[in-house]
DNA sequence: GGCACACATTGATACACATCAATCCGTACG
DNA sequence: CGTACGGATTGATGTGTATCAATGTGTGCC
């Protein structure tokens, strides 16, 4: 129990770079990953399938193997919120209790593993280590949903967009990914939901940051010149 | 642990009305609490008193026990975020990993039970089901940030606020306390960073609810009059 | 090749909210 | 009792971003 408040990964949610189920759980032994692995089952899914619905039992839990998954909240009318993107390693609704406040899909073609809601339960029962596992993983959640309230409420769309690119190659680059050309998966409106802007000001600030010689353009890319040009406070 | 994933109280971050220490642990023994409270201490907290700082060491977590606690995370800059009001029953920084990523501040005079981070770490390790109630505190910390998000992202000001006031009702109602006159403690500066407003919109807002008949203002109270009249969606 | 369709980009305009600036109010304090 | 002070309110004005609308650009499909 001392690991759980033990100042460990203090850095990010899920710094593991191996992408095979179970992951995510970094201090399970080899026995126990391979019965965890037994549990569940690796899905592919296409581009833009639906992992799960807000509002749906939660019956599974989820982990990201390849590609990028977004969560979301929506409203009745049209209104959605991204409130993250998953990449390979990170778990999702691990955690639901009874019913996803939240839904999920997938941004590209993913690869995703799913076990039962109850078998990882029983998993978890005798192993008392992967209780610590998920609280640091949820903790790293809360802080990371703290930032993006923060962003959502406090700055303005050139920040907002900066701050977000730079998160998001410090997590592909955590990976080992190749970041110089910085892949971005997602559609702008994909981007807009995320930072509660709308498209169009995602595509205009885009192109004004690359008038700027902040960044450059390229087709399902950008690449980030000057990280420290990023706009100063828009509010006080 | 079936109750871990167990569809249990799906509704809100800790229902418990008890004002004591450790009660938001609604699982634990007569014994367990007792010997839980010799723990911590309860520490009297003036108003806009701090009770721990961003970046600060997380040697302790803390549980509110009377009054009101606002939690925010800062900028460089004068920039704040309000990321919640923590009432009695509500913990903080429970699982914080190393240092703590926001701040808190008494909003008026508050008392707070306030425990070592070690302390509490040994009372958990012989205590499985402590675990558990602690991820599913965290679980609904976690939901309630994702509304949060969508707040931020995708409300007008008008929805935020009636929002923010028909939440912040119901969570006073569940403690048990009288609603009809809504009492609003913390100041408009406090609503706006938490809304992602100025004072002057929430002020200018409330007024304009005011005129509409939907809430009637009073000197530190709100009356709740038309819940329903929401603003329409500002944003598509 | 060419059509269709979704996504991206750019422009013109409107508006919600921020900003700047008083004024008002309640409370503390000399 | 007057002064000072922080919070609340209201007004005048500016601006960032939304909205509406059109035009590119790519990609799959017949």
């Amino acid at each position: 129990m001392t690991k759980l408040m033990a100042a460990s990964s203090f850095a990010a949610p899920c710094a593991n770079a191996a992408t095979q189920p179970g992951a995510f759980l970094s201090q399970l032994g080899a026995a126990d990953l391979r019965q965890l692995k037994a549990l569940g089952e690796r899905v592919p899914h296409a581009s833009q399938d639906v992992l799960f619905t807000q509002g749906a039992p939660a019956a599974k839990c989820f982990s990201v193997v390849e590609g990028v998954v977004c969560v979301y909240r929506t409203e009745h009318d049209n209104r959605r919120q991204i409130t993250g993107f998953a990449l390979p390693g990170d778990v999702l609704e691990i955690a639901a209790q009874g019913y996803h406040e939240v839904s999920a899909a997938a941004v590209g073609p993913a690869l995703v593993w799913e076990i039962p809601r109850e078998k990882f339960a029983q998993f978890a029962t005798h192993r008392p280590y992967v209780l610590n596992e998920i609280v640091a993983l949820m903790a790293a959640e809360i802080v990371d949903a703290h930032d993006k309230m923060f962003s959502l409420g406090r700055r303005a769309a050139e920040e907002k967009l900066m701050v977000f690119l730079t998160c998001w190659r410090d997590r592909l680059a955590r990976l080992g990914r190749d970041v110089d050309p910085l892949p971005v998966p997602m559609s702008r409106r994909d981007i807009a939901d995320h930072l509660g802007l709308t498209v169009e000001t995602v595509c205009r600030t885009l192109a004004k940051l690359e008038r700027r010689g902040a960044i450059e353009i390229l087709p399902g890319r950008i690449r980030l010149l000057d990280t420290e040009s990023v706009a100063a406070p828009a509010l006080a």
